[in-house]
DNA sequence: CAAACGCCTTGATCCGGATCAACTGAAAGG
DNA sequence: CCTTTCAGTTGATCCGGATCAAGGCGTTTG
């Protein structure tokens, strides 16, 4: 199999997946059609890298489907996920060209690319791409700063909670805890990656995977399947306000 | 002395120490009188808090003097700070009304602010603010991705480091480690406000502190005054590259 | 003035998660 | 087929930072 990304034959973006949550959400007519016709498609394999922190990126990029993440990683190899990309999420920042972070596919993965300088263009010229872009970062500068609080002050069995309770919300698409009866979803991530992100060690995110599954929080299938049977039950177990704190 | 808000007469944005930096950087001529004309001052003292988590902001605002902070508290008391708002640093978010964090002066402040209203009419119809927002955002989401690293990763020793590093450059305004000879700046943080930033106790900052001064790294002066005889050796405290790993 | 309070330091002890080390099972490859 | 490799599990031990506790200033407050 080639270790290289593959270009895709660009699809319509009236059938995309992600065409009203992604940086395109805003746009119609005109903008779109100018969009569509500078776009092309990158694939990558699950474990390959998509660009190294430091590298010059001359392209910025919306996630179509799979899962990237991004990491940095200190000189003595200690490693922290600073971000996950999921569907529609965004890679690439106008008006810086080197990398800050390191961006692997953690599953198979596919990208919808726009050359740098096109796209800036743009963004220059119609206000849309802006308008979104903006309201995508105040997103994940919130999410970033929850991170924080998970990060510098829950135990290990709510971080893995947490990150459960995460991943479940946004691969069922409920809101709250809308929706009664088991959850269940694939994680994305090996326990190195978990624990990449969580700020842990591989060792101890098994360890606290399966004490929640002992505690029948959870139960783990077959090839990374999840099954949550009561999302309430998992929620209470991430330390945070389960009752309705309205944020938003 | 009064617990309230103090409202001050406004200076002109000409004279203003943030005008180069803030979120008015990008505006001239007519944009900055329209600004000028809707903005007015907020004064706050030390240990006053701004706004609750989940309160109704209907303004927003840049820090012209002085430190705040935003910090998010759990059920049960655990407390994390998730960013600092340092001069010409902005607060609030167009098109959110709810304060996601706590925010609380944690020096003497003074915030030049603007109802919310006139500011998104504002951001809608003219380019420049929202163009700076972008950019001051994206800036944001940087560092509270660097802080996830100090988070999840680094010791207590190197998280004290880092932050009296950031807190001795941004200070100094040097840009990396260009000044040779001694820094000095005052500590805008106590020894809790530090721990609840780094993820750690008060009485770990406390020794951590001690330590980096037996080692020669740092003096305690009165009144919280740091001296930091070498930048260079307070740098190589932290776990980052110290060489200049080329970012921006 | 003494008492109280805020901020900080220092010591003793504890514990959650890291570290080191086997081991299992499944998939891949010769 | 056997071997290798990768992902995950499990156990034993260790240690960094948390926790509990006391005391020391310097500044307010009554």
């Amino acid at each position: 199999m080639s270790l290289h990304a593959l270009k895709l034959a660009p699809q319509d973006c009236g059938d995309c997946p992600i065409r009203h949550r992604a940086i395109c959400a805003r746009c119609d007519g005109p903008e779109l059609a100018r969009l569509e016709e500078m776009k092309y498609y990158r694939s990558f394999q699950a474990g390959q890298n998509v660009v190294w922190s430091g590298d010059r990126m001359d392209f910025v990029a919306s996630v179509v489907t799979g899962v990237a993440s991004l990491s940095q990683t200190m000189e003595d190899g200690r490693r922290q996920m600073v971000g996950l990309l999921l569907p529609s999420d965004f890679l690439g920042r106008p008006g810086r060209i080197a990398a800050p972070f390191d961006v692997t596919a953690t599953t198979d993965l596919v990208m919808c690319c726009f050359r740098r300088k096109p796209f800036e263009d743009m963004m220059a010229a119609t206000p849309h791409v802006a308008q979104r872009l903006l309201e995508m970062t105040l997103d994940e500068l919130d999410a970033a700063r929850e991170w924080m609080v998970l990060l510098g002050r829950k135990t290990a069995r709510e971080k893995i909670a947490s990150l459960l309770a995460s991943l479940a919300r946004r691969d069922t698409g409920l809101k709250a805890h809308v929706a009664r009866g088991p959850i269940s979803f694939d994680l994305p991530l090996t326990r190195e990656e978990m624990a990449d992100y969580l700020g842990l060690t591989l060792e101890t995110v098994s360890r606290q995977m399966n004490a929640l599954k002992r505690d029948g929080v959870v139960k783990l299938g077959e090839k990374r399947r999840i099954v949550v049977p009561d999302f309430d039950l998992l929620a209470r177990q991430t330390g945070d306000d389960t009752d309705g704190g309205f944020r938003s």
